[in-house]
DNA sequence: TCAAAAGTGTTGTGCATACACCCATGC
DNA sequence: GCATGGGTGTATGCACAACACTTTTGA
């Protein structure tokens, strides 16, 4: 079989930010690394492209693995490839991060990786350039969020506004004003109420709301302009 | 010196969409594939990673040898990775798109690439998976143009609004009416006008402009809004 | 004087912001 | 009855879109 003469093969991971929000905290799944080098310190869920898997279908396989979970939100990010990044062997890493609803996210289903969810403010050292991807992740979803409804994919099916707008406060680390910003929700014609009270948080209760998946899917691609504009 | 085991190294390339506008079209800078397989075919321009070179290295690198161009603007897109985008042999390409003015290219730099401009809508069939990058480029180009000052980087030093109102026109495929066109432009406060007057389009002449390489730094990240929204 | 492109203002509308109080309920 | 969080309305200003005519000057 022909090959390109005179290149030198590398290795090709994909590496994986996976995002939680449990109603109150914006977290991140990470892993106790179980290999060489730097084993047992933290990183991101990651692996190695396999024979006849697109960078897609890797992204996907390694989110499977470690949370369970197929139809996840999942956006390649960008890809790192400094000569030293990792110690042992050349690697370029493309990164993907993806939202979950973390309350479908079960402990049990792989223990083998001593996956935990951090805080996004208390997430510990991470190994390789895994700090700077997971800092380059929360630019873009913050840019993305101001535009467009990905969070969302955070929720589960069933949420009320308030969580809504915590997390919106999470993302940005900053408070908005509430009436504002239920307007511009009710606005987007993006949620649907339906009838069912959650009491957890107070006395009143207040009220479940569930996707318009149709709107939601039609209005992704335009600009929506959640978020204020920074002056 | 220890490796990790059982893995497939692979190729990585890094490819370029060039573009380039003059004055009148946007322009893709493709060249005829100099090696096997579909040798003499239309390509973007590209390479594998070198030793010791990181990807943006490599992306600066490729640049240069076509253009003989240094600082140019140039942004990671995309990896592509699909097992048999490359029918010789597994690569994944990490694409880069970069806009350059045309002006400064000479065709002379580097001729043994056969490269060549072709407009935007007559860009001839590419190999692989290159016109679905292409594709891809200007989809992010037409998002971030909405959005930021990029698409200055296409114009030479001395630009009229004329060129530039006809450059948003040529990336949207678009008519833009002027007024609003030239208030919001005005008003983002970009642009300096200068005493000199550009003759060659008109008897009257249409001043030159420059921009204010200040404020295009400054508020690079704020959102301009350039585009109406798509309603 | 005419052709061809450059340049200039106004108005209406909708959207974003700022801001403070009442509501419902469980204890 | 009171404490806690949920929910609601209005006034103001700004930014955008729609729209047509005058200016300049070389030929």
């Amino acid at each position: 079989m022909v090959k390109y003469i005179n290149q030198n093969p590398v290795l090709v991971a994909v590496d994986c930010i996976i995002f939680g929000y449990d109603g109150e905290h914006l977290k991140l799944l990470v892993i106790k690394r179980a290999i060489e080098p730097v084993k047992n310190q933290w990183s991101l869920m990651g692996g190695f492209i396999g024979p006849g898997e697109d960078l897609d279908g890797a992204a996907k396989r390694i989110l499977l693995e470690l949370t369970g979970l197929h139809d996840v939100y999942l956006e390649q990010l960008h890809a790192y490839g400094q000569p030293d990044r990792d110690p042992i062997e050349r690697t370029v890493s493309v990164v993907y991060f993806a939202l979950i609803d973390i309350h479908k996210y079960s402990k049990q289903i792989n223990d083998q990786y001593h996956a935990e969810w951090f805080k996004l403010k208390e997430v510990p050292e991470l190994i390789f350039d895994h700090n700077i991807m997971v800092k380059a992740a929360m630019d873009k979803i913050r840019y993305q969020a101001a535009l467009h409804p990905i969070l969302f994919e955070l929720l589960p099916k069933k949420f009320t506004i308030p969580q809504l707008q915590n997390l919106y406060e999470q993302v940005y680390d900053s408070p908005i004003d509430n009436r504002n910003f239920i307007r511009k929700i009710t606005a987007s014609g993006l949620l649907i109420k339906l009838a069912e009270k959650d009491k957890s948080g107070s006395r009143r209760g207040a009220f479940y709301f569930k996707l318009d998946k149709q709107k939601h899917k039609a209005q992704f691609q335009s600009f929506l302009n959640f978020i204020s504009k920074p002056k």
